[in-house]
Parts: C-alpha cells; structure tokens; sequence
RNA sequence: GGAGGGGUACCCAAGUGGUCAACGGGAGCAGACUGUAAAUCUGCCGGCUCUGCCUUCGUAGGUUCGAAUCCUACCCCCUCCA
C-alpha cells in the first residue's frame, strides 16, 4: 500500500503539528475536515470550500451507496470527479451507521445488515464491501469498517463489539491489499481504559497509515471523552497520524490537540451554521435570537471570512427567518472558517511553542 | 330594504351546555444539535402573590347549579336578492 505519510513538524507538549503527504497532496495538521456526506458539503459549492482553505473534505461510504449508487461514481472515475473536489477526500467505511442507525442495523459476524433510511431497502456491508467501496470512490483516506460502540453498552457488549472491530480490521486491511491510497484503523473499548490499550496495540501490531479513535462523543461526559483520547493517543506511534472521529466542539478540538491528536471531522460547525448557532472568538452567536434584528455588525468583528467582511447580523437574521438559502450557505461558510481557522492558529502555536497559552484562551470563552 | 352566513387569544382556525384558559397551524420568545435518517428537533406562548386564583371566545342583558356554546337586543363584517 502506498502509504499517506506523515511528517512531524513540531511539539508543545503532547500537541503536534505536521504534515500528511497523500497521492492528491500535502495536509497540514492539526487538520478538521468538513464533513461531505453525499458528496457535498451542505450548502456551499467546492469553491467555497477552497476559498476556505479546506485541505481535505470527508465523505462517506454507507449514503454514497445507497444515492447515487457505486455504479453512478465508477463511471466518473472518482468521488473527486463526481463532485468536482481535487484534493484528498477520507471516507468513513459506514461504521457509524450502525450506531447511528440504531434498530434498523443489525449485525452479524459477517457485517452489518441495514435497513434503508432512503427506502428501507436492505443493504449489507461488511469489512470487504466497505472497502471496495472505498476503493472505487478514490478515496486518498479509507477508513476501516468497525462498529462505533454505543455508550449504554455493558462491559461485556463493548468487549464483544470491540473485538468484532478488531476481526473486521483485519479483514479490512486483507481487503485493501496493495491499494493505493491509506488504511487507517479505529480504536474502540468504550469507557474502558484496558481496553481501550488493548485496541490499539492490536491495531498498531497490525499497520495502518493511520490511527482513528472511534466509539466517543456518543453520550459520555466531558470528562471521560477526554481521559478516553489522551489514554488512547498514549498506545498509538508518533510517527502516524491519529484521528478523533466526530469530534467536536472548538474546546473538544483544542483539548484533543492537547491530547496528541492531528485529525477531526464533525458535523457541528455545519449542521449548527444550518440552525444560525456561530461560533466566534468571543462565543457562540444565535442568529435568530431578537437581539440581532436591528444590529449592523458582523457576526465577529475580527472574523475575515466573507459572510463577515460583507454582511451584517442583521441580514443575517432575516435571511435565517425567511429560510433563505443564501443564510445557510453564509452561515456555513462562518463556522467552517472559524473551524479552519481554529486548526491554523493552533498549528501555529505549536510551532511558536505558545500552545497552552491559545489553549487557555479558548478554553476561557469555550468551557 | 329583504334573505342567508359570520364575529374565538398577535394572525389563521377548531370547539357549539360541564372533562375549556379553550384542538391545530403560523408568527413570536428561548434552547438543543459532536465519524449528518437533521435547512431538524424541543420547550414556552392571557395575567398573577402560579399544585391555586383572576380576566378572556363582538357588546349588553338573560336562562341555568354551570355558557365560547342556549335566549333577547344591539354593533360590525361577508354573500345573494331588490
């Protein structure tokens, strides 16, 4: 396989910056990814995007399946093609759907068994499936097909479940073979720290370009999805790049940061830019509130994005209670610069070795 | 002038003797959202000294143990006929 390697840059503490080279270019980490799941970054164009500066884009396999179908993406050549993005695309393997997707996944030892949220169709997926997807969809970043843990699991379920990740990593990895492009492999045990170790020494013994902590942000405390990370970065080399899946709020990305983590992707600054939740240096703006109805100011005063260099509140405002489109795309377009920009400004403080000192400053206004 | 229909909370609108401070929507106010079944969902939405009390269903009377609901008069609105 031809690996997406990474280069470490520098250190502040266990916080890192660096560099991943993959077949469509380099990455600079710490790195969030826009989450893309049909193949499109809800409600802004590849432009935006690269107006943006977003370096990679995640999509996924599970909803490319099913709409517009493999078939239709094979016969573009690649994801990228279909959707006119050319640089790196990671693509979760559907893993999560089995979590999010609740009563209507089942699985067995072979995969996972679905029902269709589009039509409830049956669909199957299993490690090899997954990957193959992948591997027509181009992806430079393929994930391994795992099952995400759900937090009421007893001990015994996560174990069960964890290993069933572990078996499935294997036969993901048996499945991609010499394939370009990198496999990373995602580390589960729940709340449970040995297991957790157990995980990722597993996957560690076995190789991958890269390192995924899966199975958080499912309903555990702050607090435990913070021990989770930092005990799980601790088993994983420094010499491959390591990803929080789904992760999360700016005080989540700056403590993973901390925790030795390099990659993110979470539905959070697009989904809430949809709901007129922003984020900003000074905390978070609820468009919709009252308050903003009659003010002529940007959403953040010192943002330099283009819905902040070009339009006030209140435009904004009114735009997200006539239910413009035009709001969600400007909305969005705020939150993944804020995201974006978070990531350069903590990458920059690695390097100046001033990364306690930013994380403090954010962890003042963010909790 | 005659005949018929109607006036319900910010708006639309259900209710047609008690379980009605009054179904639903909308608007308004606030909140949630973490590998996207989400441009979605939740709560509040007459007032108060708030497990109860007070004032509300065009207006004023009346019937009744009890009325937004029945009766009388009046005021407005709409349709048709002259």
């Amino acid at each position: 396989m031809i690996e997406a390697k990474f280069t470490l840059e520098a250190k502040d503490g266990l916080a890192r910056a660096g560099k991943i080279t993959t077949t469509r270019g380099e990455i600079s980490t710490p790195v969030f990814m826009p989450v893309g799941t049909y193949a499109s970054v809800k409600s802004v164009s590849p432009k935006d995007l690269e107006e943006l500066n977003a370096q990679i884009i995640l999509s996924n396999t599970f909803h490319l399946m099913l709409r517009p179908g493999v078939e239709v993406i094979k016969k573009h050549g690649s994801l990228h093609r279909f959707m006119n993005w050319d640089k790196p695309i990671l693509t979760d393997s559907g893993g999560f759907q089995i979590y999010s997707l609740g009563a209507n996944a089942k699985v067995d030892e072979e995969g996972a068994h679905f029902k269709s949220p589009v039509n409830g169709d049956k669909v199957f997926l299993s490690p090899e499936q997954s990957i193959e997807v992948q591997k027509i969809l181009g992806s430079e970043l393929v994930m391994c097909f795992d099952e995400c843990t759900p937090y009421s699991h007893d001990e015994t379920m996560v174990r069960r479940s964890m290993e069933l990740s572990m078996r499935w990593a294997l036969r993901s990895k048996e499945a991609f073979g010499a394939n370009p492009g990198a496999l990373f492999g995602i580390v589960q045990g729940g709340m449970f720290p040995d297991m957790r170790e157990e995980s990722a020494k597993f996957l560690v013994a076995l190789g991958f370009s890269g390192y995924a902590i899966g199975g958080l942000s499912v309903g555990e405390s702050k607090k435990e999805m913070g021990l989770m990370t930092r005990h799980t970065t601790a088993f994983l080399p420094e010499d491959k790049p390591r990803y929080l899946m789904g992760v999360g709020s700016p005080s989540d990305l700056v403590r993973a940061v901390d925790s030795g983590v390099d990659m993110f992707d979470c539905v959070l600054p697009t989904r809430n830019a949809r709901n007129g939740h922003l984020f900003t240096q000074n905390g978070v703006v609820r468009i919709r509130n009252a308050a903003n109805r009659y003010s002529l100011n940007p959403i953040d005063e010192n943002c330099k994005c283009y819905t902040c260099k070009h339009f006030s509140k209140s435009y904004l405002h009114h735009l997200d209670r006539c239910n413009e489109m035009l709001g969600a795309q400007l909305q969005t377009i705020h939150n993944l610069h804020f995201y974006l920009e978070l990531m350069r400004k903590m990458r920059a403080s690695i390097i100046a070795g001033s990364f306690m000192e930013f994380k403090s400053k954010l962890i003042s206004v963010y909790g």
